[in-house]
DNA sequence: ACCAAGGTAAACCGATCGGTTTCGGTACGG
DNA sequence: CCGTACCGAAACCGATCGGTTTACCTTGGT
């Protein structure tokens, strides 16, 4: 087997695994769920915690690329914005649903420098970046405000979902806030 | 020394051990903050699992009595709300903020039954109840979607708060729906 | 003065932690 | 046809995991 799919297979059960049973689980069990030997593992990555950041980086695409519209989408920036929380509401309602992979990953590891959360931070700014290009161009009052907003209501949202296991009405609540902020569509 | 401070001293160390480094700390390290003998641990409860619930329930008192406005308070139902999201700015810019306890906790737990869980439920949930019952007196148009709304905005700030370091405007937020809602104050 | 009750310290249990190393293959390029 | 680069299996390292147990000590009530 090429180096390529064996770092690949290794970072995909790295990112299933530890989202699903936290960042605690040992590199005992990543080894067997992946099928790549502890040997291989430290041979690709310098340490579990590099394998960690490294897992999330690979998911992190496929995030952005499930929450945003799709690249020819031609709707109005109104419900651009909205699309982003109708994903959400499709996700959160589904059995395990552990939250924001984003956030899980802050809240768990404690050191605020640590790599892995560098990249959760990478790809949660993406997310309020899109929110603010759209808000501008929706004709949002204060679009870097707005954008704060909406990402609150998103990672709100899914901590109400964590906790009562169903999701809330979050299309609902980003609803509010564009109506305030007035962005038409 | 008595039973009721043994408990007590273990109890404290235990939700503040876990909060700041997660609930991934062993029962050793935690004899040895509390300054309790492992014995006495499983004499007074009968797992880890046990001591990280009851931890939990015992900030939780003091967890919704710093949030919530004083029993004699007489400001305006709106007021009231807001203070809240005071507290929370307050709290939140502080080194070492982790987010909201109850969240964290529900979170690194993966499992949705576990007894911790449950506890951080009924203290959010206490959240919530509060602001339904302003909202209702305040007028609010919907007064159990408000309330989901401003929890979400409590929980959104605070994974902001953790992913940046730096406290959201909360209270603006909160205004916002407030607004929306109909609530004058 | 004495005896429980309840505390501590510390050894101990098997399992697992993150990480390293050894060994034996096996596939591929010269 | 052979070297070598990469791989997996598994032993191994010291440390720690959650939890139990033994042995000793302090304290308060009678």
């Amino acid at each position: 087997m090429t180096g390529e799919a064996t770092r690949d297979r290794l970072l995909d059960a790295a990112a299933d695994l530890f989202y699903r049973e936290g960042v605690g689980v040992g590199v005992e069990a990543l080894s067997r769920a992946a099928g790549v030997s502890k040997r291989s593992m430290y041979q690709l990555f310098g340490s579990k915690d590099e394998i960690l950041a490294a897992g999330l980086d690979r998911v992190g695409p496929a995030f952005t690329a499930y929450l945003l519209p799709a690249a020819g989408d031609e709707s109005s920036h109104r419900e651009r914005i909205l699309h982003v929380f109708r994903r959400f509401e499709e996700t959160s309602a589904a059995p395990g649903f552990q939250g924001c992979p984003m956030v899980a990953v802050s809240v768990e590891v404690k050191a605020p420098e640590h790599p892995a959360r560098l990249v959760a931070r990478r790809y949660k700014d993406q997310l309020t970046a899109f929110f603010r290009a759209e808000a501008e161009q929706g004709g949002a009052a204060d679009p870097e405000r707005l954008a704060r907003q909406l990402t609150m209501t998103f990672d709100g949202a899914s901590a109400w979902a964590v906790m009562h296991g169903e999701a809330p009405d979050a299309v609902e609540m980003a609803t509010v806030l564009l109506d305030a902020a007035g962005v038409e569509g």
